[in-house]
DNA sequence: CGTCTGACGCACG
DNA sequence: GCGTGCGCCAGAC
């Protein structure tokens, strides 16, 4: 997996990892975290996300949900529906601010990356 | 160096 | 199945 990664800083690391969210699927926070080496830092996914506008390359944080599909981020962005809109728009079908269906969305960087 | 802070996750009741 | 509590750990101060 170092091979994904140009810099080893945990956030770069979650930036990165996030790039790589095809279009139409969607993380978790616990899955990037075990992923990039911190099982359990999931919490720190999600606050790395909270700086990832401020980054110079685009960072789709609105394609990493929390474990259950729930779109846990949404009040971090422009508007509470921006996240929810972003993801339609990409093919994923949200209801009430929760993924459809996980199962087909979900994108494990542990699995899809080797 | 001690504390606080979370866009989380899991164990429990 | 839902609410509550707590451990998690990198970074800001």
């Amino acid at each position: 997996m170092s091979q994904y990664y140009s810099e080893n800083s945990f956030f770069k690391r979650v930036f990165e990892t996030v790039r790589l969210i095809p279009v139409g699927k969607v993380s978790t926070y616990g899955a990037i975290a075990a992923f990039i080496g911190s099982p359990g830092a999931a919490r720190m996914v999600g606050w790395a996300l909270n700086k990832s506008g401020a980054q110079s390359v685009y960072v789709p944080a609105h394609r990493v949900v929390n474990r259950n599909g729930l779109l846990s981020g949404k009040n971090h962005f422009a508007g509470e529906r921006i996240m929810q809109e972003m993801l339609e728009n990409e093919g994923v079908k949200i209801d009430n601010y929760m993924v459809k269906n996980m199962k087909k969305h979900f994108w494990d960087p542990n699995k899809e990356l080797k």
